[in-house]
RNA sequence: GCGGUGGUGGCGCAAUUGGUUAGCGUACCAGACUGUCGAUCUGGUGGUCGCGGGUUCGAGUCCCGUCCACCGCGCCA
């Protein structure tokens, strides 16, 4: 080795020992007759003293510069008490440069990487090696690693197995848009990459694996979020003979592992377990932030009554009416309550009405409209207090719900109804198996179209019609999602192992048989050999670790990330290819580049 | 596809109603310095204000277009 020791490793129990380091120059200070460096390699940083007990070392170590790597030897040597920098967990030694070797140099770097520069995302994407130097970026990927790590004990403990499956798949028309790679071998046929593992997982049950996981990557062709990245990895689980409980308890025990070995973070299973209808209702949306209350209430019946159009005209046209009561909103300004109004029509509402309570009265544009006993039972329907704001939507259900949802959300965080560091962890269960696709004019699977059916709407699965607004929308899957501070970190659900259930959903699906066999025809036929029935899930690590870090963004949990264009700033892709490998591809670009 | 925010020395930012030679911090370069640790002090280099067009006596600033980054909507079974 070029080192007997890192650079996080020495200690006062090391003084007087000579040792090897190597590292970057992460800084010098140089005092004429007196340098210091301090070199850092991914452990930490060491102070490395020249003086002119050794002047030809110094003369040299005086060329060197920031991000240079170097060899150094010399002793360990005890710092004087008021020399100690409590700052550096190395800091009660230092060592005394006896010789050093430059392994190379650096070109002047575009950024600093030391803990206090601030650079922007553009600048730190294109020099990612750079921006990985940075102890936060250190810690991001250990903390990744460990989670992972985590993650495999628990499983293997389980007696789990970590099964590969390929990345050239097949396309199959449901879902996100694929991503393409073009056969050279068959031209004008194209592999896909996969959005997830799920039908190799299912036929590995089918295979008798039993108990399979994989920590696997995933690609989607879609428009980007901060949470959203066109290939991201997924913790991929599924398991035979399996209720949705012996998943939530594996789940449950890795993410206790997880959250222990990833940040030192204890949590507590089980995890809460909340119906879709009642997350809907109480939350507005899926993925309810369970770290702080603001719940939101139906008003229909309240506000049946009352004479502003806002709510009458909704109501007639089958909409709804839900509120909320902000605590201390009353001292909302009206830039905040314009501000407000503008997030609610983000997402398709046309305004947002309030009603302050305040000093015992009410206030606000639609006060003139009720009677008072009618504002009173929506205040006491609400939970509003003095010096709240009642705050409002009519719409289409699914206009109101997504609005107030994030109204909610941004509520709980401009009014700091939650911690740092908090986690709050809920099982959302019992979605609906089919969701009207008002475009398409048809029912889409809500999940995936291999999601089993709960037993209890069995009847209503097997006997509803497939037209609009029939009661197959009743029809509850057996699926589930694990939700963490309003983040859906886990998707999974038990899967369909009776052809006539099979059968039914494509039939609901509008799939005809001969569609059925022409895209899953494998899948199809391999459920037909004898299949156990099987359970599985796919947390997100991304989403997971990012969380346990506290950011938003993926990114910075991601070692070499693409920007919302799904561009790789670093290495520039995609890029052109030759014509050549066009040739052999058979392809042929058909619109000009730009 | 749509909406919002931003783009100014290497990096991070400022520049009032459109007005003199575009500033500040840091990095970088040179010099000084024996106890620093985000060293300090002195001096210095470095800018096509994303790109293209327009308005104007005059544009970093206003207008139009375009590109890039970020956030969101749509999309993401």
């Amino acid at each position: 080795m070029k080192r007997t020791h890192t650079c996080g490793e020495l200690r006062k129990a090391n003084v007087d020992q000579t040792v090897t380091l190597a590292g970057w120059v992460q800084n010098r200070r140089d005092h004429g007759s007196l340098m210091f460096i301090d070199l850092r390699d991914r452990y930490g940083l060491t102070q490395i003293v020249f003086d002119l007990d050794n002047p030809d070392v110094l003369e040299l170590g005086q060329h060197v510069r920031s991000e240079w790597v170097l060899q150094i030897t010399g002793k360990v040597i005890a710092r004087p008490d008021d020399m100690v920098n409590p700052k550096m967990v190395t800091g009660e030694i230092e060592v005394t440069v006896q010789s050093f070797k430059i392994f190379s140099r650096s070109a002047p770097i575009p950024f600093e990487t030391d803990a206090y520069a601030k650079v922007g995302e553009e600048t730190r994407m294109k020099y990612r090696y750079l921006d990985l130097r940075r102890p936060q970026m250190q810690r991001n990927l250990q903390v990744r690693h460990a989670v992972c790590h985590a993650i495999r004990e628990v499983m293997d403990g389980e007696g789990f197995m970590e099964i590969e499956t390929p990345i050239l798949g097949r396309s199959t028309p449901e879902g996100a848009r694929d991503y393409l790679v073009p056969s050279r071998v068959h031209q004008g046929k194209y592999y896909a990459l996969p959005q997830s593992p799920q039908i190799f997982k299912q036929i590995l049950m089918v295979g008798g694996c039993d108990r399979y996981y994989q920590i696997a990557r995933c690609f989607r062709d879609e428009d980007l979020r901060a949470d959203r990245q066109p290939e991201f990895t997924q913790f991929d689980v599924e398991m035979s003979f399996a209720d949705p409980d012996d998943i939530f308890a594996v789940i449950e025990r890795c993410m206790v592992a997880a959250f222990k070995d990833g940040i030192g973070v204890t949590v507590n299973p089980p995890f809460e377990r909340m119906p879709y209808s009642v997350s809907m209702d109480k939350y507005g949306c899926d993925k309810p932030d369970l770290r702080f209350g603001l719940e939101l209430h139906d008003l229909c019946k309240l506000v049946k009554e009352v004479e502003f159009k806002v709510f009458t005209a909704v109501l007639e046209s089958g909409g709804i009416v839900k509120g909320m009561a902000v605590p201390g909103g009353a001292e909302f300004s009206r830039k905040d309550m314009d501000n407000l109004t503008e997030l609610v029509k983000i997402y398709g509402a046309k305004g947002l009405a309030w009603i302050k309570v305040q000093n015992g009265e009410y206030s606000g544009a639609p006060v003139k409209f009720f009677k008072p006993e009618q504002l009173n039972a929506v205040r006491d329907e609400l939970g509003a207090k003095d010096g709240d704001m009642m705050m409002f939507v009519a719409d289409k259900k699914k206009i109101v719900n997504a609005s107030l949802a994030a109204l909610r959300n941004e509520m709980g965080s401009r009014l700091n109804l939650y911690k740092d560091g908090e986690f709050r962890f809920v099982w959302i269960t019992d979605f609906p198996l089919f969701e009207w696709n008002e475009e398409e004019n048809r029912w889409d699977a809500a999940h995936h179209p291999f999601t089993s059916i709960n037993e209890e709407d069995m009847e209503i699965f097997m006997t509803a019609e497939k037209t609009a607004g029939s009661r197959i929308g009743e029809v509850r899957s057996s699926s589930y999602d694990l939700v963490l501070n309003g983040v859906e970190l886990a998707s999974g659900s038990v899967r369909i192992h009776d052809a006539e259930v099979q059968k039914r959903v494509f039939e609901l699906l509008n799939i005809s048989p001969e569609q059925a066999k022409d895209r899953f025809g494998f899948f199809i036929d391999a459920l037909s050999y004898g299949t156990p029935p099987h359970a599985g899930i796919a947390p997100g690590i991304d989403r997971l670790v990012a969380m346990m870090l506290g950011f938003e963004n993926i990114r910075e949990v991601i070692a070499f990330p693409k920007t919302a264009k799904a561009i790789d700033l670093m290495t520039e892709a995609p890029g052109d290819v030759d014509s050549k490998q066009l040739r052999d591809l058979g392809i042929q670009n058909v619109t000009p580049k730009r």
